[in-house]
DNA sequence: GGTCAACCTCTAGA
DNA sequence: ATCTAGAGGTTGA
């Protein structure tokens, strides 16, 4: 099956999307990433504006638009973040770049994973959890694993988990998942409720504050305001953004809990109803390029 | 209310 | 080869 975008109203970049540390599953084998939505096999390749996928068992091609936000108002919304000549050049390297609709409960796991870890650990870390717990599935050219359910994650053992190279990470898992099973917390119901009170709720699971609330919020619940702030959007603001905060916050180091607050805050109300794409280019962005101390930008 | 170390272990670069 | 610093933070004292 195929997909034919207009690259003028529908811009999208495949490599830029998946490799921008806001997913962790797919792999590249020459031109074709492999992943999974919906409990499906993906086989999807780029050329240009022509996108070629295989879903294996058969799902609807709707699950491609869906998956990446192609209904999303790129151009639009690039406009509306595009305050200033920092973001801009960011915006411009990296045109394409969409944030993704994740399913919420492996983004979960995937971000109380994400701390403290880089990116290459967090996708050891993830598939190893699947390879050891999730259900496998196989087409005629490879095999690839399901992520785990909750009730299979709350039922390994904490020995199991640490097998994974889970390390301290391994009690959280065994909780969110615990915690889901419970019904203590719905997370398609936070799907449908304003960001403030969505973000109350996630706290609740063991191992999630507020970065991975965040990251939970943007990338698998639809809150595209939504502005996490890690180590790296931390010392973007703080070098390139200076003149917007108040000196308390020029500080580099630790963030705590208040500073985080006050940043993420003024990178919504900065950047606006999109926040959540600017944060995603502005992080992406310190990915190719190494964040210099330079002079702020006007 | 705020600060501070501890946490597992992997990865990149010296 | 061997070592060190740092990694998409959170928790509890």
């Amino acid at each position: 099956m195929q997909i034919k975008l207009d690259l003028d109203t529908t811009p999208f970049n495949i490599d830029f999307t998946l490799r921008c540390g806001q997913v962790f599953r797919w792999q590249k084998e020459f031109n074709t990433w492999r992943g999974i939505i919906n409990e499906s096999l993906i086989e999807i390749t780029q050329r240009h504006n022509n996108l070629t996928f295989d879903l294996y068992p058969t799902t609807k091609p709707t699950v491609i638009q869906r998956y990446f936000r192609l209904d999303d108002d790129l151009p639009c919304i690039i406009h509306s973040i595009n305050k200033d000549s920092n973001i801009g050049k960011a915006l411009t390297q990296l045109q394409g770049l969409r944030l993704i609709r994740q399913d919420p409960w492996e983004c979960v796991i995937s971000f109380i994973c994400a701390t403290f870890a880089n990116i290459p650990r967090i996708k050891s870390m993830i598939y190893n959890l699947c390879r050891a717990f999730g259900h496998r599935i196989t087409n005629k050219r490879y095999t690839d694993y399901l992520f785990p359910s909750p009730r299979k994650l709350a039922s390994a053992s904490i020995s199991q988990l640490l097998a994974c190279n889970l390390g301290y990470r391994a009690r959280y898992v065994k909780a969110a998942a615990e915690h889901i099973l419970k019904g203590k917390i719905c997370l398609q119901h936070l799907q449908s409720i304003p960001y403030p009170e969505a973000k109350q709720e996630l706290p609740h699971i063991e191992g999630v504050g507020q970065k991975v609330a965040d990251c939970i919020l943007l990338f698998s619940l639809d809150k595209l305001n939504a502005f996490p702030v890690d180590r790296w959007i931390h010392r973007i603001l703080v070098t390139q953004y200076q003149r917007f905060l108040s000196t308390k916050h020029v500080d580099q180091r630790s963030l705590t809990p208040r500073r985080y607050k006050e940043l993420s805050a003024f990178g919504q109300s900065y950047f606006g109803d999109y926040a959540g794409y600017a944060q995603e280019y502005l992080y992406a962005y310190h990915l190719t390029l190494p964040v210099t101390t330079g002079s702020p930008v006007p």
